[in-house]
DNA sequence: CTGCATCCGGGCCGATACTG
DNA sequence: CAGTATCGGCCCGGATGCAG
């Protein structure tokens, strides 16, 4: 990518990782050590000449290493992206409501928005397990002592199962949209929707 | 921009703001409401339809709004932005040492890359006065009571006065280079600079 | 003079095919 | 599986034109 010639730290930062896909690469990067061909299942229409030749640019500039065994993983300089795509993520809040047709999805990207809004403690947040069912794998969030953890998997006995489509089981889960705008949607709920309101997720940019 | 197509925060927000120089314009609009003309002298190497299609993209997505006087400004959730770009400035740290001769340079952005390091609350800094002088306009630096502001122009009897470069101003006031360093770069110290790690800066991400 | 609009050459992007 | 190669088209950059 051309500089942009400017001594300021955003141009600088999008000198390095301004190019198109190239901050997507690092989200998949933030779940661990990856392979060539796992990069590429989980940014579905990448090219492939493009993906090889970000990689190869964020090795030169130290965001990305390897292993021995050849998976791609980033730099601790790499790791400290997190801050900004998590800022990036969560100020996209009010453009996850409405669904987009033939948007791909992976379940770790639900991971990463969901963490995204309950980081950091909060006393008042209530104890609480959440199963979310949306496509492939279900996805546990459990609440404890102000923190949440996501887990992957089910886990025995939650207090609320949310399955149906992302956008409305993210919608309802973040208080976007109302218990019955999820039910039109084709939210399933079991348990009581209500207790979602104690997990006190970070509000939305606007 | 062509979207990624994927239902994740990060891409839909690179679906809106991630085009080339789109960030860079948020940057200016940070400063508040600014003029067409304005902006192109804030974007050196902007070329002017490109800046008019992105402004036009901005205000359709809802980024940007204008005043009845013309000039552009960040809606609400535009602003909202803050937070990426200065998690992005901060990540660029490592990159801000090493001058690469022809950058422009313009001292609003030297404002936010010093404020981004002092953010927040630190009950242990030290109160201090330090007045840099880089370039044209001078930048005071003021720290009282654990926070730190930024005032445009100079004020009386500074604590400290740095004067020379940018990238050796600065990487002395945020620790990034010795005292050594920076007088073998040309900055001219007036002051104690020692009392410059009271300010105790945000440490840099590697 | 400000605030754009138009035009054009080159480079980057996207899709697909191919190889060790 | 992990990349290379190729090619059409779109986006970007630089220059210029032009109306209020």
């Amino acid at each position: 990518m051309r500089s942009y010639g400017q001594y300021c730290g955003l141009a600088r930062a999008l000198d390095v990782v301004g190019e198109r896909w190239t901050l997507l690469i690092v989200r998949e990067l933030l779940d661990g050590p990856r392979r060539y061909g796992q990069l590429l299942e989980g940014l579905p229409g990448i090219p492939s000449n493009l993906l090889v030749d970000r990689l190869r640019r964020m090795e030169e500039s130290g965001v990305v290493g390897r292993l021995d065994d050849g998976r791609y993983r980033l730099s601790p300089w790499g790791q400290g992206l997190h801050e900004a795509v998590y800022a990036l993520g969560r100020w996209a809040g009010p453009l996850m409501a409405k669904p987009r047709g033939r948007d791909a999805f992976r379940s770790n990207w639900m991971r990463h928005m969901v963490i995204a809004r309950f980081e950091g403690v909060d006393s008042r947040r209530r104890d609480l397990v959440v199963e979310l069912r949306t496509g492939d794998d279900p996805l546990t969030l459990i609440s404890a002592a102000g923190r949440v953890h996501l887990h992957q998997g089910p886990v025995a006995d939650p207090d609320v199962v949310l399955a149906g489509p992302p956008e409305s089981v993210v919608g309802l889960l973040l208080g976007r949209i109302s218990q019955a705008e999820a039910l039109g949607a084709g939210v399933h709920v079991t348990g009581r929707a209500r207790l979602l309101a104690g997990l006190r997720p970070r509000g939305e940019a606007v």
